[in-house]
RNA sequence: GGCCGAUUCGUCUAGCGGUUAGGACACCGCCCUUUCACGGCGGUAACACGGGUUCGAUUCCCGUAUCGGUCACCA
């Protein structure tokens, strides 16, 4: 019988959040979801010396935008918490020292100097590995090399201490990922970790398996970047007497440089030319700006199916996907287990398929605050006339109002090379027969009755549409391409619509 | 370097012993269109290499190569 499923999603605030966080947070939500469990947002901050304020709130915000809900956790209370691991290290602690009365961990005094004169004397003799371990431990500083009355009045005269786990000699260590299958380390290879750091607070391991304990945590969902120390934490699990109860690991490929080699970094972002936050990001110490995915206007519900699909596939040949289609249809065990390039072009792809369903009342707020941006006033009902017009041949919103600049602006000159090949006799009787027409015209000034207004006035006037049309399109936008043009038409109105013509037979 | 993991079109991937190796992005072509886009249709393009196992390997096993991760009092 299967507990209910208990997912968390454990960043560390120190700084905005990376894409791939984002994407191991949404396979965190997406498993939760489907399984009918919870999902739970802890704040991994031991590390004082890289605490950055905002960083939380900035977290929160992010998994908000995305649409990705937090049941339990920081932000939202539960019964569980504190969900910020500053405030538990009472409890982190007590286990370590539970850890030190029974045997499985130790003390250990040994300075940082003293720590690398150790790394650098096994390098020198060409040792395996140069780390604290099962071998090395017995020529350190430490409450098993130094008698118990020298380790007491060392801690009772508050010199600074860690303890560290007292890793097995010769273990084999399995564990059964749900991604990568059985996963084999022998404990030799694993180092005495340090489990409480001398400032009090724990390591990330010992923090980590302590509140996945505590918080009933069914499924530890996390990058390949742990999969190493994996290893680690099941010893924990054993030596802590939880064994029993230890959560499914699952561990995610990770995303990948668009090009060249390693993982995906701010500096690939800035080279690229894209986001790899969500949110646009300032840095408290430096005021450096960073971009973000929302900032730059892709569509939360894109970025979610785009990041969804980087390592995850349905196996059906649907690509596009909502947020409770995506729940619906994922499981975890398909999950790819290479990593991922991150193609930003495909990114931009999912953003067009989005934009393009959104209504055009929504997108109009977006052309209105450009325009007005650029010193023009838009009204909501030609806002959302350019929406319709252009949402299907842009990849974001902000572009509507870029493609749009002929329906703002009154051409200033023509292209040239569109005028020489177009702009002759009949172009120029058809542009004054039209114009003559419009002068007359009354009622609804809308794109299907100006349609037949002007066919009726070439067709008067003995001259092929197809003939006149790129050239009555350069007397009324300048250019030689462009959206449709009975539309555009109606959209910049009849009084602009005479201004152009006229404009385009006295520059012409 | 040690340990762990991975390897299908340029990219994201489907495939879980027998397929003309499928889809999507990108690219190219055609159609649609008064234009440009959008869209539709079509095309180029992949099983890293070498051994096994098997009647038969992209698929299973072992090497090699390459790539990735990790080796902190950071997470």
């Amino acid at each position: 019988m299967q507990d209910t499923v208990r997912v968390r999603f454990a960043p560390s605030p120190t700084g905005p959040l990376h894409i791939g966080g984002v994407r191991t947070a949404l396979y965190n939500y997406l498993f939760a979801r489907k399984n009918g469990g919870k999902m739970l947002l802890r704040i991994e901050d031991t590390d004082q010396n890289r605490f950055v304020p905002g960083a939380e709130d900035y977290i929160i915000e992010a998994l908000s935008w995305i649409g990705i809900q937090i049941d339990e956790g920081q932000g939202v209370g539960g019964p569980h918490g504190p969900y910020r691991q500053s405030e538990r290290a009472a409890i982190y602690r007590a286990e370590a020292l539970r850890l030190v009365e029974e045997g499985k961990a130790y003390y250990a005094f040994d300075t940082a100097e003293e720590l690398d004169e150790m790394r650098k004397r096994l390098e020198a003799a060409n040792a395996p590995a140069a780390q604290y371990n099962a071998i090395t431990r017995m020529q350190m500083k430490n409450s098993l090399t130094l008698s118990a009355d020298e380790v007491q009045t060392r801690i009772d005269s508050g010199a600074p201490y860690v303890i560290r786990l007292k890793t097995p000699r010769k273990e084999e260590v399995r564990l059964n990922d749900l991604i990568r299958g059985w996963v084999n380390v022998h404990s030799s290879a694993i180092d005495d970790k340090v489990l409480l750091k001398s400032d009090g607070l724990p390591t990330y391991h010992l923090a980590n398996v302590v509140d996945d304990h505590l918080m009933g945590i069914t499924h530890v969902i996390r990058g390949e970047e742990w999969l190493p120390s994996a290893p680690l934490h099941v010893l924990l699990y054993r030596y802590l007497g939880w064994e029993d109860t230890m959560p499914r690991f699952a561990h995610l490929p990770l995303l990948l440089k668009p090009e060249g080699n390693g993982k995906l970094s701010k500096r690939d972002a800035e080279l690229g030319g894209f986001p790899v936050f969500p949110l646009q990001w300032q840095d408290p110490f430096t005021g450096n700006v960073a971009r973000g995915f929302r900032e730059d206007g892709y569509l939360p519900e894109a970025l979610v199916n785009f990041l969804a699909f980087l390592g995850w596939n349905p196996g059906t040949e649907q690509e596009l996907f909502t947020m409770d289609e995506l729940i619906e249809a994922f499981d975890i065990e398909q999950i790819h287990k290479a990593g991922a390039r991150f193609d930003i072009v495909k990114a931009t792809w999912f953003n067009h398929q989005y934009l393009r369903q959104q209504p055009n009342a929504g997108l109009a707020p977006a052309v209105i605050r450009q325009a007005e941006a650029a010193g023009l006033t838009c009204s909501t009902e030609k806002a959302e006339k350019i929406a319709g017009l252009l949402k299907e041949r842009v990849n974001f919103a902000h572009e509507l109002f870029t493609e749009g600049q002929t329906l703002f602006y009154t051409p200033d000159s023509y292209d040239q090379a569109v005028a020489t090949a177009k702009w002759n006799d009949d172009a120029r009787k058809a542009v004054t027969f039209f114009r003559e027409a419009l002068l007359s015209f009354d009622g609804a000034f809308e794109a299907d009755v100006i349609k037949h207004t002007l066919s009726d006035t070439l067709q008067q006037a003995g001259i092929k549409q197809g003939k006149v049309m790129q050239a009555m399109r350069l007397a009324l936008t300048g250019v030689g391409a462009g959206p449709d043009l009975m539309m555009t038409m109606e959209i910049i109105g009849r009084d602009e619509v005479l201004h152009r013509l006229s404009l385009a037979l006295e520059k012409l």
